[in-house]
DNA sequence: ACATATCTTCAACGAACGTTGAAAGATCTG
DNA sequence: CAGATCTTTCAACGTTCGTTGAAGATATGT
């Protein structure tokens, strides 16, 4: 209980982000999440204008914070390498521990943060719009860092080996519980300092591995 | 047009498939489906019994495909390596490319099919459930054959690597259109050879960085 | 051709949806 | 303290949703 109260918009943006995460925006209604949030239905309206700018203000709000500290953290790593380009582990450490300490530090909202992003990256529907508007700023900047670690790479080999790298990541984050069903419990989705100890080194070595195709 | 003439049930599921491939289950009303399928809306009942039990139609129709596919590819990987185990590379092959050969050779139909699953996989709603019940026979049979080709990883490892694979995977097939984007036009998410050339060594070489870790 | 089973049409149900406007309340400003 | 502004409540709007049952059409088997 840091925060002295949560203002209606906070309320409304947290519990649009728990239920969208678990069911998506057309499987969350207005009525749901004002129930949950404790508000009045028509507040959605006064506060966001209506369903879809909320749903973009909660991939908004989370999103920002999240850029920041990634674009820190890849300013923090080409530093310390300068004047040679940053190692591709770090360049990828950049872009995924602000994600893993959010999710291992920070308030629960972070979860269904993520989760919700997991699904919104592999839809159709929001997948290109909504990620772009948030993300490819910041995004374009890794990519070009990782350009840079791996030289004797084609640049479609970067593009491509970010898709690969941002699917693995996300699905991890989607929290579906099927990494837990198909090991029979011996790995769990939301252990955080198993994904951290694993997905780094995964990437780097598949990124090398396609630059050296 | 090599069959004679297709059923209403055929109608039915090719119209969701597309449907519940581009704005999700909830987002695709049954009247939506039935409109495209030119079928009247109670037929939907009838033949399936509901809204759902089409959805999961959907889902298993062309994965008991993919699913024997897959297997028979595995059978020969292994056949050629015997009596030694068939190779990482080997393995995630078979599991990659009866996907990649739908897309280039069959029907339309796999592009819808493919981008509904990687929603589906990505989703908290429907990832544990209906992935589980389609393919985790099929799949635990892949895990093994990739233990047997790393027998220095540690199991967990391996189930790790399986997500960040399969991550990979159908964000690639997820047709949003964000790397087209994202390269400028330099990459096309559709560019099935693009794809297939660049997916098996990434992986490959992320196994083997994470069993070497 | 007739009886039977299968499939399709049509109209309607109650429930839930996103959005709205007017009135009531709370908070801020001078 | 009074007036203006911001916030919340309440009731209702028109639409669309998934599902249903009875009636009609078509296909099947003898």
């Amino acid at each position: 209980m840091a925060r002295a109260r949560r203002t209606t918009k906070e309320k409304l943006l947290d519990a649009a982000e728990k239920l969208f995460a678990r069911k998506g925006y057309h499987g969350t209604s207005l009525r749901t999440i004002t129930r949950a949030a404790g508000v009045d239905l028509a507040l959605v309206n006064y506060h966001f204008g209506g369903k879809q700018p909320l749903f973009e203000a909660v991939l908004e709000r989370r999103g920002a914070l999240l850029n920041e500290e990634r674009l820190r953290r890849l300013a923090a790593v080409r530093r310390a390498a300068a004047p040679a380009p940053a190692s591709t582990e770090a360049v990828v450490g950049a872009f995924f521990d602000p994600i893993l300490d959010f999710l291992e530090h920070a308030d629960r909202g972070w979860h269904s943060y993520f989760s919700l992003l997991a699904e919104v990256n592999n839809s159709p529907e929001w997948g290109k719009r909504m990620m772009g508007k948030t993300f490819n700023a910041t995004v374009k900047q890794f990519i070009e860092a990782l350009m840079q670690s791996l030289p004797e790479a084609a640049p479609q080999d970067v593009y491509w080996g970010y898709n690969f790298l941002t699917g693995a990541l996300t699905l991890s984050l989607a929290e579906t519980g099927r990494l837990d069903v198909l090991s029979d419990g011996l790995c769990r989705s939301a252990d955080v300092a198993a994904l951290r100890a694993r997905l780094g080194p995964f990437v780097a070595a598949g990124l090398r591995g396609l630059a050296g195709r």
